[in-house]
DNA sequence: GGGTATTTTTAGCTTCGTCTAATAATATCT
DNA sequence: AGATATTATTAGACGAAGCTAAAAATACCC
């Protein structure tokens, strides 16, 4: 037992789509739309290629009942999460790119590079632990560490909080939040969680105040200070 | 006149096409199977290729005559070429690639980068003029500096002469020349060139021999010191 | 200049990843 | 539960890039 075949490297597609399964199923299953979504394509190649992907035994399918990685899908996947958290970081601490350009160039060169130059870009960057948007970066050995802060939209106000990641990829969000200084790392005091609209008010460090509509302030994970 | 077509990125199999044609032409033009062997393809997808390059404006070609290519098929092939030296000048200075390992990746990594990485990585190695093969770098305007180096094969014994280029992608072989310290830069006296075949003797300035074959011999470029 | 050898092209087939349109299954709502 | 809305799958097609085998063109040789 245990067959020796000749793992020759995934297309692109294949990695994307694998990509899109381990983020939008977490521990249970991502639907046939959630991913053709997210991946701009039709339900129909979406289909067709999880029929394929767990022919290849990367994904356990159901008919209408969508798609979870097995084991060695979600080792593929976080090998390339790796890899493009790895090159966010260098496109923006050694080339200078801005925090919401590094997302799409990453996207293509996380299936151009290999393990060794992977491993190499740790090195030269220290071995980080977070991307530039504070995702953590898996381990070359597949361990990704626990998240252990929670969304700003579910904070209480009076509180102080720090900033650790700012899950979204939008490059327009990113720009608006960067500017403000909304970025991991800062200090925030929340002010207001209305709960009709779920709009957030903060105020950081300077004392200027910032108003943050409900799924925009989801998207922000905090930790609670001291 | 001048048509405005969305100038969506070639493919990484049309980009090799057109560095292997730009490679074995020169000036000239080069033949199916050339360009076949050049990328480990069979005849008959050259041909079918060279056609469709044909139409897309990015060469010239008639049929068993060979192809060469137009002013658009030379800068996208020079824009190519440009990345991968780069690439490969990073991949050894800042990455501690070996010598024989930068060709390989970079020949991956060229079709993924943008315009934008490539010249912010121009800038973080600053500007070089040549990659680690010693082979001139294309400027961002497409200019490539002429070659005014020779082949060590027609030295003339009894020279000092400086390596400028060694022109050969084959990783043992490069791996051979670098443990020799036959790399650009190194100065070496031209002890004998021998007619009948073409091996070449020469001498480093520790005065260690070095004989090199005929072919090998050409693919070393140098230059006369005073 | 005719005959063989080599090179190149054509024809036809394959896989990957995508699409649209039609159909089927599941979910939702009254 | 039945009707309707939503979601997913199937069927069929397509372009890109490759392959093999057969046919055609060109080159070489005496
Ligand atoms: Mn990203
Ligand atoms: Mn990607
Ligand atoms: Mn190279
Ligand atoms: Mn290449």
């Amino acid at each position: 037992m245990g067959e020796f075949v000749a793992a020759q490297p995934l297309s692109s597609s294949i990695g994307d789509y694998l990509k899109a399964v381990w983020e939008l199923a977490g521990s249970g299953s991502a639907s046939t739309t959630e991913i053709a979504t997210r991946l701009s394509v039709a339900p129909a190649s979406v289909t067709k290629m999880l029929g394929r992907l767990q022919e290849a035994g990367l994904v356990r399918y159901e008919r209408y009942r969508g798609a979870s990685l097995t084991e060695r899908g979600r080792a593929e996947a976080l090998r390339l999460v790796r890899r493009h958290r790895l090159i966010e970081t260098f496109l923006l601490e050694h080339l200078g790119y801005s925090w919401q350009d590094v997302h799409e160039e990453a996207e293509r060169l996380e299936h151009a590079v290999s393990d060794n130059f992977t491993e190499r870009l740790a090195e030269l960057l220290g071995h980080p632990a977070r991307d530039p948007h504070g995702a953590p970066i898996p381990g070359a050995d597949g361990v990704l560490a626990a998240e252990d802060s929670f969304p700003l939209g579910e904070a209480t106000a009076g509180r102080w909080v720090r900033v650790t990641r700012v899950h979204n990829e939008e490059a327009p969000v990113l720009a608006y939040l960067g500017e403000r200084g909304i970025v991991p790392g800062r200090s925030l005091e929340v002010k207001e969680v209305r709960g009709l609209d779920g709009v957030v008010t903060v105020e950081d460090e300077e004392g200027v105040s910032h108003f943050l509509g409900g799924p925009l302030a989801c998207s922000i994970f905090v930790r609670l200070l001291p």
